[in-house]
DNA sequence: GCGTATATGATAGGTTTACTATTATTTTTG
DNA sequence: CAAAAATAATAGTAAACCTATCATATACGC
């Protein structure tokens, strides 16, 4: 996978940055320290002092690539739609049948991300760990409003509404298509956080993956006229 | 409902606060003064001081009855949940069929909350709010699992068994129905938060209650053999 | 009603976080 | 190689978070 990807970029809303963090040794330093501190000490103990420490920089640097701690993560949640939105477009490419486009999104939206489909210096695989336990605080606040007018959610909307185009290929008097898509992504982020540190507000099932299962059944049953 | 509740209060776990707040007057306006604030300023933005000079105590005073603000918040999440299965008892009470059981359950969890409903010191419309934007804050944390340990979440486990147990009553061979429950209470929270502030990620109908609406269809199409 | 316990207020202070400013040094680039 | 840009080093401020101390008010037991 890498190879494949290695000569293109996601774009990121320059709203989240001062300084694009692609542009630089440090500014990647920078991703990458804070995905691996956020994953391992959680976002609200995380701090641009400790971040700088562990890179060999200095809090005034890290200042010049963001704003605040919440800005990063904001930059780190929009790169993730970016990256997901990128995969929905490869993974769907080339096929016609619209409910096998539609497993295949579940299955991206819902399933635990592989070890090959890393690349750069991001670790998607901690990454995702973050989204699934703080990508909703950057929306989670009284800012959200201003954050919207400046398109930070753009590709979060995207992705919903590229998926949500499926669901109105299968059945176009469906409803509800965003508010199922919006659903399941969150959704599916909850129940990995419930099955670690929660299990009793989940259903954990051995030797299958239970969420893509349940999503996937879910979806089926609910869009079908 | 107010003449209704007059005599009962909801019981909360005792790991979430210092002093019981339901024990004093003070500890009353802490409670009716930090759902006001939170509600109005967000809970990134609330403190302590700014609560103890809106009900003309001390900070200090504040700290006797909750160790941070981030046990408050969790001392009212536990309450909204006792809360919430005091009602879906009540609403559940007598009747036969477990799908009319499961309707009133679906609009319980996904409905807002009725004006004249509320009891007490406590404004139950504005700690809804503060359910929708805040209370996935309590649990998206690293101490997730001590305070797991300490039984802080035992009361949203036992309504989601509650009404689990309802939809296994209906179908006894679904898989799924812990997942299903979350979902749909965590669902309804981003939903409406979406519909308020994000609306291009939810599908508003004007004049009916989509978000109830889509549950419920939702949840008994998966359901059903 | 009096003494004692308890709750609250008033005040101070310490630590950490969040952020800005300034100057020195290193790195890049034309 | 000189100018420009980026980063490091350092200092400092304000607010948030939290603890401690002592005075005063209130409740309560006898």
């Amino acid at each position: 996978m890498k190879s494949f990807f290695s000569n293109i970029s996601i774009q990121v809303n320059p709203h989240s940055y001062l300084k694009n963090p692609e542009s630089s040794a440090l500014g990647k330093r920078i991703i990458a320290g804070s995905i691996e501190m956020i994953e391992e000490i959680g976002f609200e103990n995380f701090t641009f002092q400790k971040l700088a420490r562990s890179i060999n920089s200095t809090e005034a640097s890290v200042y010049r690539y963001f704003e605040s701690k919440h800005k990063l993560l904001q930059y780190l949640t929009i790169w993730y739609w970016g990256w997901l939105e990128y995969h929905f477009i490869f993974k769907t490419a080339n096929i016609d049948s619209p409910e096998e486009k539609l497993k295949r999104a579940i299955i991206l939206l819902t399933k635990p991300i592989d070890e090959d489909s890393s690349f750069f210096h991001i670790n998607e695989i901690k990454l995702q760990n973050i989204i699934i336990s703080e990508s909703s605080k950057v929306y989670l606040t009284k800012e959200v409003d201003q954050q919207n007018k400046a398109g930070v959610f753009a590709g979060y909307k995207k992705l919903v509404n590229r998926v949500s185009d499926i669901i109105l290929e299968i059945n176009p008097r469906y409803k509800y298509p965003h508010m199922l898509v919006s659903t399941i992504i969150e959704g599916a982020h909850n129940q990995r956080f419930f099955a670690d540190h929660l299990p009793g507000l989940t259903d954990i099932v051995k030797g299958e993956d239970a969420i893509t299962q349940f999503y996937k059944e879910m979806i089926f049953r609910t869009i079908h006229e």
